[in-house]
DNA sequence: CGTTAGTCGAACAGCGGTGTTTGAGTTAGC
DNA sequence: GCTAACTCAAACACCGCTGTTCGACTAACG
């Protein structure tokens, strides 16, 4: 019963410590057992389960929490204005989320029921569609593959920059011209020149 | 102990009924138990241990099995002559594997050690590698960006695309327009049109 | 046709996880 | 300062999985 509110305040801030440690753990160790989570909250295991009823309800409550926050960073955002200068915008800020919670993206593939990812995603992806819908309309971006297509390629590209960092692949600052590069050719019309980066 | 020569008949006739039966069950279930993967082998159990150790040691024969075939499957392709074109075919036949045996990579991944299914990768990706840096000496992929990176992409494009088609969102006869336009987009260097693929 | 390699089911031990109960202790809030 | 809300450690039952052992059975191979 997660409910933030009427409730005392040490439970309200038990609650936020679990959440909070729960993403270190999870980001850490996708397979992190309830017991790790509650040590690294600093609380029983017990009274953790008094504030979710199951493993699944608090990874939904981590993850669904890690969205929301994502969402909000990236309503400060002009997605206004030339759709490619835009999409730039988009591209890094995107990377600098996703970037820092990748580990945490496994943990919830991994842990919660399918599709529940990709409905939590629903409204920071729709700010992508958006924004590729517009520069279609421009004549910007490539209209000869289907929306959605382009819309998993720009996350794809993001997960796969992020796991070559982890891997030592790739180095973390060229990441941001290697990503960007990638994807604004990849939404190029065909026949169109491809921009350079930055 | 899977010395497939040697033995009696119906030992290595058992063997690769483990083997098929594991990539069926695997790619049904990237959790599937060993009871489940013996059962339906028609064998049981105990006659499994008996052939391999253990589940990681069946994980691994079945992938790097798997791996054998695939590179194969890749050696009569004709990878010399415009790289733009040799780069289409790669994609046509990778995507054809990849498309077959993505459940059984998401198992690999889950079950093998760190680093195992990339090692195991090593041979087919050395193709694409070679492709990639051919054509880049000829100036027809870009050189802005590391060559692992475009390596990277173009598994990433792969994998993505069958997911998509997995959750419903990418038809299966589109797919390999949408693949190769995005990946031929990708390779294209700044400042040169993007090619209409197929 | 005999020997040996291989198979089989049942049963066991061990592990690590989840989720629950109990009863006593502590802390917030009025 | 009282009470209700909350915490906590320990212990429990339960589950499914892995990997092993046993002894009997059966099929391959020479």
């Amino acid at each position: 019963m997660p409910v933030t509110r009427g409730r005392r305040a040490d439970a309200r801030r038990n609650v936020t410590a679990i959440l909070d440690a729960a993403v270190e753990c999870l980001s850490r160790d996708p397979d992190a057992s309830v017991a790790d989570i509650a040590q690294a909250a600093g609380i029983g295991r017990v009274t953790l389960y008094g504030h979710f009823a199951s493993r699944g309800e608090l990874l939904d409550a981590v993850f669904s929490r890690a969205m929301r926050h994502a969402d909000a960073a990236l309503d400060d955002l002009d997605i206004e204005g030339d759709p490619r200068q835009a999409m730039t915008a988009l591209i890094r800020s995107s990377w600098r989320i996703v970037s820092q919670s990748r580990a945490l993206l496994t943990a919830a593939q991994r842990g919660l029921p399918h599709g529940r990812v990709r409905e939590l995603h629903e409204e920071p992806l729709r700010r992508i569609e958006r924004l590729i819908e517009r520069g279609r309309e421009q004549g910007t971006f490539r209209a000869d593959v289907p929306v959605p297509w382009l819309v998993a390629t720009f996350f794809s590209v993001l997960h796969t920059a992020a796991d070559e960092i982890t891997a030592g692949r790739l180095d973390e600052a060229a990441a941001p011209h290697a990503i960007t590069g990638t994807l604004l050719a990849a939404f190029t019309p065909p026949g169109q020149p491809v921009p350079a980066p930055e």
